[in-house]
RNA sequence: GGGAGAUUAGCUCAGUUGGUAGAGCAACUCGUUUACACCGAGAAGGUCACAGGUUCGAGUCCUGUAUCUCCCACCA
């Protein structure tokens, strides 16, 4: 370092140095643990949750990547035998439908007329393409992630995982098939679970009538159009206004279709909402449902796949869409004089997450995973509920920030039934085969001709959740698998919790006995300045590769970390971004001085009282730095090593001893300390700042060190 | 209807186990041929939402209130 090097004479150029760094790590091997020289100290595993192939890199991803990517290279720092594993999520009815959108509107299509097999090569197609940009995209934000185990939700071996675990659970008694209601999205003409609705507020009526002039009982409903399809009137068992009807049944013509109705009681009916009587219509409502199979009464489906109607003797009604039916029957009500009173009230609808369509309820034959069916496991009996309960709760798997063990327990003791069958051709399909009415299930197809496979696929939660072992090499006995299962952190959105993180418990506890991770890592949303969620028809998106661009990744990742505690929503402008970008530029310009100032410095000698003192401070900052990141605290450990070097290391050690250089008292001290302590601060700062580090690293550096990446942290 | 969170400087947010209120940005004053104006020095700015309580001591713990945000839920 007797020159200084012509780079350091220039500004610091993010853009110019982040490639080649970044090709260098990659071609070093120091990504795989496999290669990587010092593994001293245990295995260390974080999976990436693996991003849909559905678009590119959004801020999410950039903080979710930096996030992981500052435990991972803390912990290769430290001398683990560290394991970040990259892959990507086919994500099913969302790639599904983002390529039929695509087809219709190019070509005018459906994915009736281009078939299942072309229809599946032309997403697949597709989904490579993504993920190739998506992976790029990580690429670019420094992730250390191991290319080499590069993983896919529906590859071959994941499929194999797949149809393993189905099998297993069928046998177990624990996969069924069975009807009842289901969330039908008419859109995206398929079912979808319980996690995949969203509840909307919108303006409704309440209309209350009577079905006929002479029927003895008023009933209130929002969805009239579905009365044609009643087959009883429950009230509550104790409501004395009701009570002579109870057991008797009435034949009416209700809108020019006839219909038979039984009046039952059943505690789920309120006495006082409404007129404390409720039509029943068994195959559109599920708490309908649910009153059919205890009085056993008939079902009646007036309502298509396509939420139209059908079936009925009023041929006016048949084929019309349900709100225009909704219509229809309110004016006959109104002109039959049977309409008693109408009320604008507030309800909340159900909607598909991703199609925005309005969820129909209906009866159908599905696949499903009983989460409250006792089983033997492990010599203990229990059920899927109780085994990711207690995870958690005697905390095996410890959730942070420690409120979200509070919503995870809401949410597992709510829990029903997961409907896993989904009618979309992308995703894995469903091992099951049928002959007449023979049902077989195996990891492969039945010999025999005559066997015709299940049409549907799984919900691409059902792969994901084997996640942290299927791409380990389950169910094979891999290396892989002994070495790093389970996982240490699990770092994600806090959107995700039910959809992804709770069904990892369930996979890994049933199948495994063990909990795939230890740790759950929860990160907050990204917002705008506003506060408002980023999205494309706002405008408001910030897109991570122009930030990167703009102000180097090394910027973008302080602007992620610095004072984002763990669980809460970040509202991130482009002022903070800027902000670390002179940080950046700080971290080149002392590097540069303190390299002027050492330029005839031969070899490090004892430190002066003075400079000793300021040295046991830096280190005292160190070893908080430390436990701040062991501890899952990187908000603040970001925060101290940028106050640190800029207020402490620039503006008081720098200042003052570059006097006492210049009048040459102590100068050697002087130039041992500012040395050191720049050494020391970029290894403090590479895992939050990889590129820049690792750049001034080669000119610091003495010649037996190894590249920044790999250098010890102690 | 149930649950969770937030409320601290003009703005965005920290504040780990209770011990004299912090940072960044913005604004103000002064300075800069000496690593960096992509800078430095300085000053200013807060009844920690409100009301009680526990404590020698509360931004922090407890109770209640208000406002906002989010999640869950089959009042038709």
């Amino acid at each position: 370092m007797k020159q200084l090097p012509e780079q350091l004479t220039k500004p610091f150029d993010a853009q110019s140095v982040e490639k080649n760094i970044y090709e260098m790590w990659e071609t070093s091997g120091y990504f795989n643990p496999d290669t990587l020289p010092r593994t001293d100290k245990g295995s260390y595993t974080i999976v990436l949750p693996p991003p849909n192939v559905t678009g590119t890199l959004h801020a999410g991803h950039a903080l979710t990547a930096t996030i992981q990517d500052i435990f991972i290279r803390f912990k290769r720092m430290q001398g683990y035998k560290t394991l970040w594993l990259p892959g990507t999520d086919h994500a099913a009815i969302a790639t599904q439908s983002v390529v039929e959108k695509k087809i219709y509107k190019e070509e005018g299509k459906t994915r009736h007329d281009i078939g299942r097999e072309e229809m599946l090569r032309r997403i697949n197609e597709f989904a490579l393409e993504s993920q190739n940009t998506i992976l790029s995209q990580l690429r670019t934000m420094g992730a250390s992630l191991d290319w080499s185990r590069l993983a896919f939700t529906l590859d071959d071996k994941r499929n194999l995982a797949v149809r393993t675990m189905f099998k297993k659970m069928y046998d177990d008694g624990l996969i069924y098939r069975g009807e009842r209601i289901v969330n039908w999205d008419p859109k995206g003409q398929t079912t979808i679970s319980d996690d995949e609705t969203i509840t909307e507020e919108r303006a409704g009526k309440l209309y209350t009538f009577k079905y006929s002039k002479d029927f003895p009982i008023t009933i209130s409903t929002t969805r009239p159009e579905t009365k044609v399809g009643d087959t009883a009137v429950a009230v509550h068992p104790e409501d004395e206004r009701y009570r002579t009807y109870v057991g008797k049944t009435f034949d009416v013509e209700f809108a020019g279709c006839p219909i038979s109705v039984k009046i039952i009681a059943d505690t789920a009916v309120e006495k006082d909402f409404g007129t404390g009587a409720l039509g029943v219509t068994p195959a559109h409502s599920a708490i309908d449902w649910d009153m059919k199979e205890r009085h056993n009464l008939e079902s009646r489906q007036v309502i298509n796949e396509y939420a139209k109607m059908y079936g009925l003797k009023n041929e006016e009604l048949n084929g019309k869409k349900v709100t225009d039916a909704r219509e229809y029957i309110v004016n006959w009500l109104r002109e039959s004089d049977l309409m008693i009173h109408e009320e604008d009230i507030v309800q909340n609808i159900p909607t598909a997450q991703r199609t925005g369509a309005v969820v129909e309820p209906l009866p159908k034959l599905q696949w499903w995973v009983n989460v409250n069916k006792e089983f033997k496991h492990f010599g203990k009996t229990t059920t899927l509920k109780q085994l990711m309960r207690d995870v958690v709760a005697s905390h095996e798997i410890e959730i942070l920030p420690g409120r979200f063990e509070k919503v995870y327990f809401n949410w597992i003791d709510n829990l029903r039934d997961w409907c896993i069958s989904r009618q979309i051709w992308y995703g894995h399909r469903i091992p099951v085969w049928y002959k007449g009415d023979e049902i077989y299930c195996d990891i492969n197809a039945p010999k025999g001709n005559d066997w015709k496979q299940d049409e549907d696929t799984l919900d691409t939660w059902f792969s994901s959740g084997l996640w942290t072992f299927s791409t380990l090499g389950w169910p094979s006995e891999t290396q892989d698998f002994k070495t790093f299962h389970p996982t240490n952190v699990l770092e994600t959105g806090h959107d995700i919790l039910f959809f992804w993180v709770a069904r990892m418990i369930l996979f890994s506890t049933y199948a495994l006995n063990t909990v795939p991770f230890k740790t759950v890592y929860l990160h907050g949303l990204i917002r705008d300045t506003q506060g408002r969620k980023m999205s494309k028809s706002i405008g408001n998106v910030l897109d991570p590769r122009d930030l990167s661009h703009k102000y180097g990744t090394d910027a973008l990742r302080m602007a992620l970390i610095v004072g984002n505690g763990a669980g809460n929503d970040l509202k991130l402008g482009e002022d903070k971004v800027k902000a670390y970008k002179l940080f950046s530029n700080k971290i080149w310009n002392a590097t540069r001085f303190v390299l002027e100032r050492t330029a005839d410095f031969t070899s490090p000698v004892s430190l002066t009282k003075d400079d000793e003192e300021e040295y046991t401070k830096w280190q005292a900052i160190k070893k908080d730095i430390t436990s701040d990141i062991e501890n899952y605290r990187l908000h603040l450990a970001s925060e101290k090593i940028y106050d640190y070097f800029w207020k402490t290391f620039c503006d008081v050690l720098i200042e003052t001893r570059k006097t006492r250089i210049l009048e040459n008292k102590d100068t050697a001290s002087a130039q041992t300390l500012l040395l050191t302590l720049l050494r020391e601060q970029l290894v403090v700062l590479h895992p939050f700042m990889p590129f820049i580090t690792e750049e001034i690293w080669k000119y610091v550096k003495s010649e037996h060190d190894n590249e920044l990446i790999i250098s010890s942290w102690d």
